[in-house]
DNA sequence: GAGAATAATGAATTTGTCTCACATTGCTGA
DNA sequence: TCAGCAATGTGAGACAAATTCATTATTCTC
């Protein structure tokens, strides 16, 4: 049985004409044409679609099943034809974002609910868990930005500096280590470090200060929360290495104590890759518009 | 946009099989009209459906929502052709029923019960309220079948005996007709004639004995129910005539009578009404043979 | 980096749908 | 009851679209 949507639309047609000739009108064909496939149809299916007794024809009992399929389907069809318009005119799309630095959480949920508001028909999504794999999986369309701090130069990913932070030590203010200006490698031999539940790679202490200098802590335990990691920082568990804008409230308590890593501070600077082929599209340069700016804000504040 | 179910079983089958090639398989295509297609789709649509990045061939965000589609619509399509399959091979179809004799109800129940254990997939309906437009609704296809006492010669409709029946005077008991060996036309002239709400030419009373014999009652009251009309009869309100199926629990209760009308009593016969071309489905000859011979097991009952 | 697997392209062929012209049917009103 | 009209059905040829075969271009894998 050879359904088309040519033949939903005509049963539609029908319908709504009441009759072959006003229904071919309808869908801008001939008469004869229709009739030519309503006999296909009736053919193909094996069944009465039509009462051909009366004269205006009409649907039987089997064609108004067909008729209730019609007005189903085709509807739908039509939706995602608009969907794909929208698509095509740049309203609509999807932004899919993994981020490899687990803390990246508390600036990004700020800047998506200004992005929510602006795109609502951009279907956002935040994925962690492919850490490793996220910028293969950028190249393969399965998501749309890695948010990372170690841009490479790849065919058709287009990396763009986002802001700069410093990756500070924390500490409780009572620890020992709390009243040096500032930390170096050596000092965390005796210590346990807490971190995020990635790999070291992904660490800015050990990529920019623990693995050069070959030094390993004491200790080191994974924990998923922020919130958690200050916690267990505050009673004295461990130190942590975070990033300043996780940072800015913990600067108004007394009880911690941050500090920067060696003389200068450590500098990082974090980048979003894209697809060089989304990057002409409205709401992505419009993402990474806010993901420049709306960080800086809020470090400030 | 041209989107045709092709597409969809095209969009399905890529994702079934993860890839062109084996696509083309299961579809029983060449791998290069697969291929052609996939280029044609694309371009009506305007947008990425695939991400050609990747060798085996992948489907994009906008992809997966036409792959939504396919597997919503699709097995819809499938279900209908089963239905229309069923239909063909006679297990199922449409029975819609309707009735000139507004009693029939009571016969008609227990019949479409049994009837309904043995097709399921037969869609029952009984639609009263078309009284005298039956038969031409029946020509129309917009019923199946039409219970009435009045055969026709009529092009494309049958008309098969069910049974025979008989219309009998009912009073209560103490009413003074009550002592009658039968009734006459003349006894009416003085009594409230309580019916079923319908054209008189559709009453028994009136096509057999009160018409010919232009005898007019006292008064005439229509009641829908027939367990409201012999209520009222009980309680002296008026009599009736009703069909002897109708009346078997009554012959019980020592609160009516029923009377033959005219001295020989009154025989009808009722028919029920089919399309020619129906006459052959099986389940309609099944209903039939059922309609015959179930209401006499009830009569005697 | 070679070889296998996978997808894309081009030209010819097949398939299917449409239109045009005409036949047929059923309904309506004198 | 018959003419006349409007609606539906049919057939042949034109045209467009989908498919195939043969071939080329990719990219993945070892």
């Amino acid at each position: 049985m050879h359904l088309e949507f040519r033949h939903l639309r005509t049963i539609r047609a029908i319908h709504q004409a009441g009759g072959v000739a006003r229904a071919a009108d309808l869908l801008n064909i001939t008469q004869s044409a229709l009739s030519h496939q309503l006999k296909g149809l009736e053919e193909q299916c094996g069944v009465a679609l039509f009462v051909r007794r009366t004269k205006p024809l009409k649907l039987s009992a089997a064609g108004m099943k067909l008729l209730k399929l019609a007005e189903d389907v085709l509807p739908r069809i039509d939706a995602l034809e608009d969907e794909f318009r929208a698509l095509i005119s740049g309203k609509s799309g999807r932004l899919h974002i993994a981020i490899e630095c687990h803390a990246c959480f508390e600036w990004l949920f700020p800047v998506l609910e200004l992005f929510r508001r602006a795109w609502p028909d951009v279907d956002v999504d935040i994925r962690p868990g492919l850490a490793f794999g996220a910028l293969p999986a950028l190249a393969r369309e399965e998501v749309d930005l890695v948010v990372s701090s170690d841009p490479e130069t790849l065919d058709g990913i287009e990396f763009t500096p986002l802001f700069d932070y410093e990756p500070r030590f924390v500490a409780a203010r009572n620890h020992p280590l709390a009243r040096r200006a500032h930390i170096e490698a050596e000092d965390f031999r005796n210590e346990t470090l807490i971190t995020y539940p990635v790999d070291r790679a992904r660490l800015d202490v050990f990529t920019g200060l623990l693995t050069p200098a070959k030094v390993e802590p004491r200790a080191i335990r994974q924990v998923e929360l922020t919130a958690v990691i200050l916690l267990l920082v505050a009673s004295g568990r461990g130190v942590a290495v975070l990033p300043d804008w996780v940072l800015r409230e913990v600067n108004y308590s007394s009880d911690y104590v941050t500090l920067p890593l060696t003389a200068q501070g450590m500098t990082k600077r974090l980048y979003a890759a894209t697809r060089s082929d989304d990057s002409t599209k409205p709401f992505m340069s419009h993402f990474l518009r806010l993901a420049r700016t709306e960080p800086l804000k809020l470090q400030r504040a």
